[in-house]
DNA sequence: TAGATTGTTAATCGATTAACAATC
DNA sequence: TAGATTGTTAATCGATTAACAATC
């Protein structure tokens, strides 16, 4: 992998175009052109081939690109060939969601185990994964080869859990607290903000 | 309100400027130039002034922006001062968790019901609000003045809701599902793809 | 008044789209 | 071979940044 300094908007656009693959795996459709793609997906066909391209060739002049390997490719560039294992730090409604999110654990997505501090949730068992003490988080990711920590605390425990999480060999961080979170460089921060995006969509409906 | 033609990206800024303003209120700040916003959101001043400045001029050469003043002007702008009633279809542990989002509510979104099919969750009741049957559905959103429908039924749900959704007054739809839907242009969708965004945080992982 | 900082125009940068030669 | 469609270069469009005159 790693080619460096690919936009972030292409970065967007890669799983739209494994989603849109696998469903025509699916349908056991064999072959597709950037045109015929670019019709099913609102997106110029132009747009598909500079995307594709920043990645190698995977088609063929006269032909287009055979969806099985396409498919398997770009799985290949989002790392989906790897199993990546997960820790949840908030035991809440929310995490609670996640640790049970069926399409996850189908693409390699292993939650480990979640972490929490009231001792009501501490010690139950959410689809397999125990709950545990906060205190239990950084042993636990370096001696369980966690890649990824969901964050799914309240707001005001944002940075402390940041910082405990910065002390352990984390890779990534998928936040879905409503702060920005400060981490050197070296570990990735991945955004839901869920508020935000609800308060965009008041302004569409204000807006009309 | 209502300038047309505002760009996506500064749509999307508007909640994180909405959030930073709302702190600096929180901590009982009262003015603060573009340049000192820029350092605290590590944007550049340049955007910040141009950004608002689709909206209207909202600063005073010399002094900067007066943070209680802009911080509601902007909550105008996103249409938070009015009240959005909300219903989410989909009563799993992801709706039942959107229910339960305590800051939902403090911005005036207000679930006032869910639905399901489920006859285990139906007639139960989730932060106040009741959980009915999805056929009670389009009749309860033009006769309760709902705004928004979350989507968080299972994918393959995703078309069938959608398409009775059509049949109401709704005005939005904040979308769970990892699938795009089609709706007419008076609709508007905010996509929350969860898996998209996972994906994301794992080539970011991979590619490294 | 002098200093600070906005609002806004102009310059730059990057991303998207169009075009087309290469080639299957 | 002729037709189709890619990969890629060039043109366009839009968004970001820089600069500065206006003005508080």
């Amino acid at each position: 992998m790693a080619d460096r300094d690919i936009s972030q908007a292409v970065i967007r656009r890669l799983p739209r175009y494994y989603r849109y693959l696998g469903e025509l795996v699916d349908d056991e459709i064999e072959r597709i052109s950037s045109g015929e793609l670019s019709d099913k997906m609102n997106v110029t066909a132009s747009q598909i081939r500079q995307d594709l391209n920043n990645f190698g060739g995977f088609g063929q002049q006269g032909y287009g690109y055979n969806v099985k390997y396409l498919y398997n490719e770009i799985g290949k560039i989002l790392g989906l060939d790897n199993i990546h294992n997960i820790v949840i730090v908030g035991a809440g409604k929310l995490g609670m969601a996640i640790a049970n999110f069926p399409s996850f654990n189908n693409r390699g997505f292993i939650t480990k185990a979640l972490f929490d501090i009231n001792k009501d949730v501490i010690g139950s068992n959410v689809h397999g994964a125990p709950v545990l003490h906060i205190d239990a988080l950084v042993k636990f990711i370096n001696e369980n080869d966690i890649d990824i920590a969901v964050l799914t605390v309240p707001r005001q425990g944002a940075d402390e859990v940041t910082s405990l999480l910065l002390k352990s060999n984390i890779k990534a961080i998928w936040n879905f607290t409503n702060k920005d979170l400060v981490v050197p460089e070296n570990v990735s921060v991945e955004n839901v903000h869920l508020l935000d995006s609800l308060m965009q969509l008041s302004y569409t409906i204000t807006s009309r």
